[in-house]
DNA sequence: ACTCTGCGTAGAGGA
């Protein structure tokens, strides 16, 4: 029996005599999930009494294999034999940070906070890897070892390696590797698989294991070790895997590490065992080991604090990451074993305490979102198959139509949809291709190449494809934390002066003289403001007010004063329209940092690839006067080598600030184009990342912005509301043309529209009611719309269907060919005629309502016509939407 | 309550 649930008290260990002798135990008491059913004190013997150590009331704690006996008439429990004792199970822990915080808590503290930096060992073990991978998979050494070096072209280029030397060295590596492999194939004992991604629930640990031979993990390392054991991280690492294996009933008592340097190195200069395979045993006393280390992590990861790595007796003074580790804890005033170990004081000073409070809260709030991240992976269990398809997070119910072998030795597996379902699911994704049970059956990562009725994807190893998930990712939030550290423990204290509203923006008078856009003052002034700026300048661009042809001029003019650009923005979408525009001013100058499927097709030929040569791509990138990239691939490891004059942000107002500061924090100066008074950043969260950087600076420093105030999209009768509202009467039409657009301009005849639609702006009350978030009548109303205005002669692309849940954005879809979407999917583009249902009937409570810039969005797509569908009743119950009705009414 | 885009997956190592 499993026992699991929220502590509610945990005593602390002691010792007690028992007929065996003297024995610990901790005793600690939780509230079974699941049920009204009373606390439950669970004794926790021997090593266990650890987690009583680690673990405070409103953890959650899971105790496998309770022992239940009767004492005096009551049930108690304790631990057995066969039991494991898990903090924070929810908390997924990697394999690759339990072996780190072996060596030392601090180094995993700081590779999570600083990642780890393009350098030439991690690339090179990399790549010996994936041949390492190529050659259990039969493929020929030198084509292998050549692909491999080619598809890391850009990372050696900028590291300023040779393909040879590098084939050299590879080969070397791989020689040790091939010798070994070519024992174990005469004896054809040997079952092979790689890469084998494992998730355990039970233990809350995911990884991915080099392979498994015979079911035992292997463990490739291209370091060397001349000891006859393994060293010791590493065996904990081939441990954590065998643990998962455990766990799905595969018992494993045996792993290898193979160390693929010794054999390159020479006998007569080193001395101790030169042979690269080093076989161990796997006993339950290392799966506990394990599991009591990746207890401490969550415990530490679940109070945010900090490790000193005091508990670990290594000295600092061989380790690699000492200087860094002395950095961190100086800037952030941290207790750390670096400092204990040196005679000197550390010569680093703390940041202020204003920046410490900045880092500690975006810290705490980013370590929020990956606890988000974590609870999609739950779902990977815990929903059924169809809650997964409702979600759009899967598709399921695959019929298997084969498993083919490539040339390269993966596989490309295929099979047929049963059902028109849609899913997030997009070609070129990773995801996780399973025989119906992702975690607990056999589930593959795979590549999805094509997905049609016929489902393709390719993998390392064969699966019988029934099922195919959206597999989450924390790199995001990696990035969001690594860029938190180069702005705060990293930036130039000039440009922390700012960002903490320590000195005003300075400008200086580059442009004088100069008009760069000579029929929109405000767009002129903005260039003006970017190019002028020495440490920011903030654009404020309302809907339809050329945000993205400014954008272009801007970064024109930069380059012109002979600055090199970044440009940037959340989305792949916004940057590649922004290097549209730039391209249209004849700009080509151009490199596109990003993934192939993230890149519009249009944008390709600029694209920079990371496979090829490796001085040639390196000098691509160098030479660029304009790199386009999202924020996210500003994190990358590639982008982090990159440095700029000037980083110019769109989309700024959907950015948190930590997402922000991944781009800014590769230039000197930044500009941040966006509008507050749109939607602000999706995060799954409640706190601090909610606000942009753009939002607060533009707050603090309005004398550093200029707002874009001449429209090009919506006629007067329109933009007016929203202007009142959102933009102090400010934003107005650019042109009499633009104010004045009409229905009549697309050919049609007014009196071909039922009267309540004949007026640009109007108010259908259809007297629907809300079934959950749709509203079907309404959605029938909406559908009548829609052909009505067909029927007077516009054009179906000319129309768009707005509505605030996805539900109803099914609902309408049933009914109508036009486009239908949500509100925030919306954003960023327009239609001749827009159609708004407001679901809402009775009262307008819910989250969705509560931020009036989602309306905002929603009235400002309508370029020529608008109509909002609602109940009155529903929309007069809020002062906003009362006059907003008053306006569509008017 | 509800909206939902990114990311070469995770891991690759020095002595």
């Amino acid at each position: 029996m499993n026992l699991r649930g929220p502590l509610v008290d945990v005593g602390d260990p002691r010792e007690v005599e028992t007929r065996y002798g003297e024995r610990s135990l901790a005793e600690v008491t939780l509230r079974p999930e699941g049920g009204t059913a009373d606390p439950v004190t669970v004794t926790l013997w021997a090593k266990w009494t650890h987690a009583a150590e680690h673990a405070e009331p409103g953890m959650d704690i899971l105790v496998t294999d309770v022992e239940e006996s009767e004492y005096r008439g009551e049930t108690t429990y304790a631990t057995s034999k066969e039991s494991f004792v898990v903090v924070e199970p929810d908390f997924l822990v990697d394999v690759t940070d339990i072996r780190s915080w072996v060596r030392c808590s601090r180094v995993y503290y700081l590779n999570k906070l600083s990642g780890i930096p393009l350098n030439y060992p991690v690339v090179k073990g990399t790549i010996v890897h994936e041949v390492f991978g190529d050659l259990l998979r039969e493929r020929d050494l030198d084509s292998s070892i050549e692909e491999r070096i080619e598809e890391r072209g850009l990372e050696l280029g900028l590291l300023g390696r040779e393909v040879d030397e590098v084939a050299d060295e590879v080969r070397r590596n791989a020689a040790a590797i091939e010798g070994w492999l070519s024992q174990g194939k005469l004896t054809d004992e040997d079952e092979w698989r790689s890469e084998y991604t494992l998730i355990s629930p039970t233990f809350g640990i995911k990884g991915r294991a080099d392979a498994l031979r015979r079911g035992a993990p292997v463990e490739l390392k291209t370091g060397k070790n001349l000891n006859r054991d393994p060293r010791f991280q590493d065996k904990i690492q081939a441990a954590a895997y065998a643990l998962i294996l455990h766990e799905r009933g595969v018992p494993v008592d045996t792993g290898t590490l193979l160390y693929t340097k010794n054999t390159t190195l020479d006998r007569t200069e080193e001395s101790g065992d030169l042979s690269p395979a080093k076989d161990f045993s796997i006993g339950r006393g290392l799966l506990e080991f394990v599991v009591r280390t990746r207890n401490e992590i969550a415990a530490m990861e679940y109070e945010t604090s900090v490790p000193t790595g005091r508990e670990v007796n290594s000295k600092c003074q061989y380790c690699f990451d000492k200087d860094t580790c002395m950095v961190v804890s100086g800037r952030l005033g941290q207790e750390s074993k670096v400092e204990d170990n040196n005679p000197n004081p550390n010569p680093i000073t703390p940041i202020p305490e204003d920046e410490r409070d900045y880092f500690d809260q975006f810290y705490r709030d980013i370590e929020e979102e990956r606890r988000a991240v974590h609870a999609e992976y739950r779902k990977l269990w815990e929903q059924s198959a169809e809650e997964r398809a409702d979600d759009d997070r899967a598709l399921i119910g695959l019929e298997p139509l084969g498993e083919e072998e490539q040339p390269d030795g993966t596989w490309e597996l295929r099979a047929r949809k049963t059902d028109d379902a849609v899913s997030k699911l997009r070609e070129g994704d990773v995801a996780l291709a399973s025989d119906g049970h992702p975690v607990e059956g056999h589930g593959e990562l795979a590549r999805i190449v094509e997905l049609g009725d016929e489902v393709v994807v390719t993998a390392d190893e064969p699966v019988e494809l029934r099922r195919l998930d959206v597999y989450p990712s924390e790199l995001t939030t990696d990035r969001l934390l690594t860029a938190l550290h180069d702005a705060v423990l990293k930036g130039s204290p000039d440009r922390k002066d700012v960002l903490f509203g320590r000195r005003d923006p300075e400008f200086s008078d580059r442009s004088a003289g100069t008009t760069y856009i000579d029929n929109n003052e405000a767009q002129d002034d903005a260039v003006s403001l970017a190019v002028d700026a020495d440490d920011v300048a903030l654009v404020h661009g309302p809907p339809g007010t050329g945000k993205t042809y400014t954008i272009a001029r801007t970064i024109r003019a930069l380059v012109e004063d002979g600055n090199r650009v970044l440009l940037s923005a959340f989305t792949n979408r916004a940057v590649d329209n922004a290097l549209e525009a730039l391209r249209d001013q004849g700009f080509e100058d151009i490199v596109r940092v990003g993934s192939e499927n993230g890149v519009r097709d249009d944008m390709l030929d600029v694209r920079l690839s990371r496979s090829g040569d490796p001085n040639t791509l390196a000098a691509a990138l160098h030479d660029a006067p304009v790199v386009a990239s999202t924020t996210a691939s500003c994190g990358s490891r590639i982008m982090r080598e990159q440095s700029f004059d000037v980083a110019l942000v769109d989309e700024a107002s959907q950015l948190t600030e930590p997402g922000t500061l991944a781009a800014t924090n590769l230039a000197d100066r930044f500009v941040l184009v966006g509008d507050h008074k749109q939607l602000p950043p999706v995060v799954r969260a409640e706190n601090d990342l909610q606000k942009s950087l753009f939002q607060r600076l533009i707050e603090t420093y309005p004398e550093a912005s200029v707002m874009l105030d001449r429209q090009y999209r919506m006629s007067q009768r329109i933009q007016a509301f929203a202007s009142a509202e959102f933009y102090d009467g400010a934003l107005r039409p650019a042109t009499g043309e633009v104010a004045a657009q009409h229905l009549r301009d697309l050919g049609v005849d007014i009196a071909d529209l039922p009267a309540d639609l004949a007026d640009p702006v109007t108010f259908v009350d259809p007297d629907g009611r809300r079934v959950g978030n749709t509203n079907p009548v309404e959605a029938d109303r909406v559908a009548e719309i829609v052909a009505a205005y067909e029927d007077a002669g516009v054009a179906s692309e000319d129309i768009g269907v707005i509505a605030p849940f996805r539900a109803q954005v099914a609902e309408i879809s049933r009914r109508t060919d036009v486009t239908v979407d949500t509100v925030d999917r919306f954003q960023g583009s327009s239609k001749e005629v827009i159609i708004v249902s407001f679901v809402a009937t009775g009262d307008l409570d819910g989250p969705l309502f509560e931020d009036h810039r989602r309306i905002n969005v929603a009235l400002t797509r309508a370029k020529k016509a608008l109509c909002l569908v609602g109940d009155a009743d529903a929309l007069e119950s809020d002062p906003f939407y009362e006059r907003m009705l008053a306006w569509a009414r008017r």
